[in-house]
DNA sequence: ATTAATGCAAAGGATTTGCAATACC
DNA sequence: GGTATTGCAAATCCTTTGCATTAAT
């Protein structure tokens, strides 16, 4: 996540018209300081570290802001754990979310055919696209060699079995 | 929606180990017959035209097995109309659905480069793609017109008006 | 006959809202 | 100073759960 280029949101909401208060400025640094994705509520945790005056609705309500500017998008990154929404602020490229249903890690994944794909889309069904998410659910690399190991002992045990 | 190709759920079901009750029969022909996406909600309302003793409860746990059965998608459409999930029978083809954030309409779009993408997304990663979800989030081409008519009105005006 | 599946009613979790108080520009 | 924004608390929406009962195989 770290690795993918995003732009700092305090001065384009600043130059957008609506009010930089105390509360949006710590949620957005909170935001842009986040190691991984985050929800409304561990949004709220991190953004408390840095000013403990800030309200659950106000995370809502800043986030709401943030997606109508177009600064951050809005994952489900499969709905692994529960009904929540993670966010991050929007990246040059679009990239999508590799889920890992066995151990729950997320991979970020940006190519030129998801944006050629993107725009195949647009022009074929004279679409304006605003918003693209591509959210995969799967087993990852290492979920993948630990599965196959394990098939290998059975495999073995079994063979000495018979 | 009704042109992709997707595949009679009631023996699958049947032949996958759980029990084909009453209300999973109703429930499967509703979703096969629905005309667009539906969700929990309106998905109980058509199968309760079919058999009106079911509960919600039936509903959500019932989709849980269709899901873990993999024959069906579940999608989110941008999250339109509050946080419901909207599901549909799986498909040959994944496909990706084009939410119009104006008029609502969906429109799906399947094609060989989202096939691509998903191979590609699979090899980089090593990643066992087991569900693939493509949303997408903007203006409709119907939409796009009547607003570009609107435009052109408006700059006649302004030109009048100088 | 077993045991999965259901209905009911209540709980749960995430998000939203009304309104008076506050603070940004 | 005027108005957007906030905190608080209650409400709303969607979904899940415990448990006694019913029904599929």
């Amino acid at each position: 996540m770290r690795l993918l280029h995003r732009s700092p949101l305090l001065k384009r909401v600043a130059s957008s018209g609506v009010r930089l208060t105390r509360q949006r400025r710590a949620l957005i640094e909170a935001l842009q300081g986040a190691e991984e994705h985050v929800d409304a509520a561990a949004l709220l945790a991190l953004a408390r570290k840095r000013d403990p005056r800030i309200d659950r609705a106000t995370v809502y309500r800043t986030l709401d802001v943030l997606k109508r500017l177009r600064l951050i998008d809005e994952l489900d990154l499969m709905h692994m754990q529960g009904e929540k929404h993670y966010f991050e602020p929007r990246t040059v490229h679009d990239h999508c979310h590799l889920a890992c249903l066995r151990c729950g890690s997320i991979v970020e994944y940006a190519s030129p055919a998801f944006e050629a794909l993107k725009t195949e889309i647009a022009t074929e069904n004279s679409f304006h696209v605003e918003v693209i998410r591509l959210e995969v659910g799967g087993v990852c690399k290492q979920c993948r060699k630990a599965e196959n190991a394990r098939d290998k002992r059975k495999a073995i045990v079994a063979k000495l079995a018979i």
